[in-house]
DNA sequence: CTAAACTCCGTACTACGGTACGGAATCAAG
DNA sequence: CTTGATTCCGTACCGTAGTACGGAGTTTAG
């Protein structure tokens, strides 16, 4: 395993601060090399892979912790709760894409009115939320 | 407007916490009423829905921030106002909403890549998140 | 009338996901 | 060989959104 990159050069190559790769080694979502008896770490250049999908996960709408279950259940090769795991999270989306849904026709119905110059009455957006 | 209730009974029925309740007043999402000479506050019933509608937005990805602006609608007074201030959150629904279905498309990929089952050659929402 | 429950209020602490700081060691370029 | 950049490491700090605590005062049920 090539392992040839310093924590910089990681960061940079990987799109984040050290800072955060540090955070990384420390929430244990990548692993800290060892240290050489002299000098500075050196890191395999996959590592910037595993960041890349840690932050692509991000952006996915998974939590650090759901990433480090994700993480394991590669290593375990569990597709199928993998899979699980994003279809949850896919309900979840869809539940916040009908309230925000809501929220919108709501929201266009204000402005709608306005625009009829009818005096504005207020907004009925608590009431579309309010349901549980 | 009745104003009947304690904040403890109000956090209950809004189903949070009375600290919240309290951090909510310190933020400005919701009034706090005079203290009178002797004795504890008394909340209008109607802050009940106005809890629950923070609750919901929040489940929806506003911040607080977001919805104390929110929250400005339902008060506004002056059309012209209220349009541009709805225009405006509209965007930003619209904006979370695009994310949302972006986040949605990508899970739902995955999911179904899964169940195209492919011959073992890993899991593919594994594979797809580490390609860029 | 007393004891339990509730309220008030300020302050402190929590979790999350980082970011910043500072001194010492080490490395790389000129 | 010196200078400047980088790394190491612990610790502190940031914003967001609360939660907990503790010692008052107040209210209400028995």
């Amino acid at each position: 395993m090539a392992s040839e990159l310093t924590i910089g050069r990681v960061a940079k190559l990987a799109g984040v601060n050290v800072e955060t790769v540090r955070y990384y080694q420390r929430r244990r979502l990548i692993a800290e090399p060892d240290k050489p008896h002299m000098g500075y770490r050196r890191y395999p250049t996959d590592l910037v892979k595993r960041i890349r999908f840690i932050k692509r996960a991000q952006a996915l709408g998974f939590t650090l912790q759901e990433i480090i279950e994700l993480l394991r259940l590669e290593e375990a090769r569990a597709c199928a709760e993998t899979r699980a795991l994003a279809a949850h999270k896919m309900e979840l989306i869809d539940r916040k894409l009908m309230g925000l849904t809501a929220m919108r026709k709501a929201l266009a119905g204000l402005v709608q009115q306005c625009d009829r110059k009818q005096p504005a009455k207020g907004c009925p957006i608590i009431q579309v939320l309010e349901q549980d």
